[in-house]
DNA sequence: CACTTTAAAACTGTCGACAGTTTTTACCCC
DNA sequence: GGGGTAAAAACTGTCGACAGTTTTAAAGTG
């Protein structure tokens, strides 16, 4: 699946359980790991060096961002993502980032405003060069934080890695078919950022709801046929 | 915390970890281990008779039904509820849930109807008693189900022992303070139940909405002062 | 008595092992 | 070869153990 790597150079991060857990995760994520693949714990304990306790841990964080899925019996495999999946991150998305934006409108401060700007202008950058970055969702995330809401956060953390798998596929795809870079969020992400800044609770709810599900628009128009990540 | 129980006349459900994780959530939902109660995973293996691997999963999934949090030193203690957690909890649910009746009042059918109006006649029932009921949490966990939205349910799940913890508590104080019984309810669930029928998605939303609104009003109402769960 | 300091007790993270099952693989018989 | 069968390999659930840390309790000091 890829070369043993009992500790790369980064240092242990916390433990071993959440090392683990991170380093599976971008692989999935990143496709690296393709969906339907099984992941059985024995074999993973060694190629990560360690014993089965950690690796339990790590698969059940990883089913609990949706990312695996464990059969009748308990086995592992990374789950896929059809359009119908896709669909559903995205109705939840507008669902909870909408309340989150609703709720950040109050809060929001010219500091916010500051460092969403430098976020809208790096993802500028990286979009011209055609390159895949976490910019985005770390700017939606942004926007969850400071609703400062515990629970919502929880559960758009239960979603938000299956949406950057989706937009790591969708980079993917992009690429082999050599089409433009996607560089309509950024003019929209500004949008959203203007109504965020006037707040304007309803308005800025709207506003990330429009921005979200033109997102989807964009990305499903990318599938030729039944997008399916798989 | 209460006496020993190596393995109650309860057949081994399915696996020692699930078992242990529904034996303990029943004890922290109804109030019996009480908010701020440290679980330390060699006390609750003795006291389940097993080791520490299955107690050490059923924590887990513990936190992430939110009812036990973990420490930075990754102890785990029962979490209390403040009535900033009830609002939350509150809030989400009526993102969730209005959510849940738009989509679910698009499939409704007779049979739904049906299984709802038996639901609401034995709360009813229930409330005349005085009695503390799952009927209701089980009539909205029936719509969020029909909405078959896979994502959706899993947020829903996210708060839904976290509500079921507050209900209890509700409804204890209630019976100490010798409160009538809570039978609003029973009439706005007849109003949800009606526009979910009438196959209005955006009527039923709002209407499920202001249900779930209403209930918060009332139960924070319940309390003199500030209600914490603790 | 309040305050340290020290020793004892208790916890978490991780490991390796075993039993009971499920899945594969190899084999045999038409 | 098709189909079934039986032995082999691989998995999951659970256990007990140990090391390193954190807490708690005890003892000592001014």
């Amino acid at each position: 699946m890829s070369p043993r790597k009992p500790s790369p150079p980064t240092q242990s991060r916390r433990n071993l359980a959440e090392e683990i857990t991170g380093q599976l995760r971008a692989a999935i994520v990143s496709g690296q790991i393709k969906p339907g693949t099984s992941l059985a714990e024995p074999v993973l304990a060694e190629r990560f060096g360690a014993s089965r306790a950690p690796i339990r841990e790590a698969l059940i964080a990883l089913e609990r961002d949706g990312l695996v899925e464990f059969n009748d019996r308990s086995r592992t495999r990374v789950r896929s993502l059809t359009s119908a999946d896709i669909e559903e991150i995205c109705s939840m998305r507008v669902a909870l980032e909408s309340m989150a934006a609703r709720l950040a409108a109050r809060k929001w401060t010219a500091e916010d405003t500051r460092a969403m700007d430098e976020n809208i202008r790096r993802q500028d950058r990286a979009a011209t060069l055609g390159e895949l970055s976490h910019l985005d969702v770390e700017m939606h995330e942004y926007v969850v934080r400071l609703a400062g809401h515990r629970r919502l956060l929880n559960a758009w953390r239960g979603i938000r890695w299956q949406f950057e798998m989706s937009l790591a596929y969708t980079h993917r795809l992009q690429q082999k078919l050599d089409f433009e870079p996607h560089r309509i969020t950024v003019d929209s992400h500004r949008r959203v950022l203007e109504v965020l800044a006037s707040g304007k609770p309803e308005l800025a709810a709207k506003t990330m709801a429009a921005h979200i599900e033109g997102a989807l628009e964009w990305s499903l128009a990318q599938f030729p046929v039944e997008p399916v990540v798989a």
